[in-house]
DNA sequence: TAACAAACGTTATATTATAACACTATGATA
DNA sequence: TATCATAGTGTTATAATATAACGTTTGTTA
């Protein structure tokens, strides 16, 4: 439900360098990048990725251990995400496809297991790297 | 199509050991149980780890930097894989849902990219830790 | 204002993964 | 058989990612 929320000084600063990146970014890549403000210890970072991770501003893309902003304005904080990675320009998109979210929010197991989150990652080539 | 495949010994051995695993193994944890088997550096783990993805014999847990072997004699080359995994005692299983699979391998974005591989990891708890 | 929680700054350290180089075994091929 | 390519090995060093622990500061709320 997109709630207004509002962040932190360090908070804010890390969310507005992953917002105005083209891609994935990662930490020690954040890091670097903020420095000139006032930003020193990696400990800085990850705190301020966590939050912004658990306000769904933010997602981490497992597989690259990198972070984008979310395109869907908040994604239920985090609880449903799906992206497609381009193997060869490594270029990240945030898959927002209501069907397929659904049809992954109501799967369940054999097991009973109750899920409650999942995180979906395609790898392929993109239109241009074709 | 679950082709017999012959491993080095170093690749062997470490398959072993994540067959024989009741849960996810992570590389340094490996490492230290195959130091008396003479494997004494991280790189003859990777290496080995890296062989035993590509066979598709083992998978790669995304989320927790861990390894599994994989239940499906060999999920055509890892090239579709899904996981579910408890947020509490950590257990992860590998969800063999032909449907499942049937319906993320058909899946195709708008935006042109064609995906030749997914990973798809659930979150929740397990039936013990519910 | 007192009390508490959240955020901060900092130093140190743990964990995960790769680079680089020299050596060995194997099998194909000319 | 010589030689060549490929895959695997062993080793040292280092890079990259992430957390622990501690004390201080700031912001909220009673
Ligand atoms: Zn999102
Ligand atoms: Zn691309
Ligand atoms: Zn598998
Ligand atoms: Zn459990």
């Amino acid at each position: 439900m997109a709630q207004t929320q509002t962040f932190s000084k360090n908070q804010q600063i890390v969310l507005d360098i992953i917002e105005k990146a083209k891609g994935p970014l990662k930490a020690y890549s954040i890091l670097f990048n903020v420095q000139k403000k006032g930003i020193n210890a990696p400990q800085q970072i990850y705190r301020a990725l966590d939050k912004l991770i658990e306000a769904g501003k933010i997602h981490k893309i497992e597989s690259k251990n990198a972070f984008v902003a979310c395109k869907n304005s908040n994604c239920e904080v985090s609880k449903a995400t799906a992206f497609s990675i381009c193997e060869s320009c490594e270029i990240v998109d945030e898959i927002s496809d209501e069907k397929l979210s659904k049809y992954l929010s109501k799967f369940n197991e054999k097991k009973g297991m109750k899920f409650k989150r999942f995180n979906l990652e395609f790898f392929g080539l993109c239109k241009k790297c074709k």
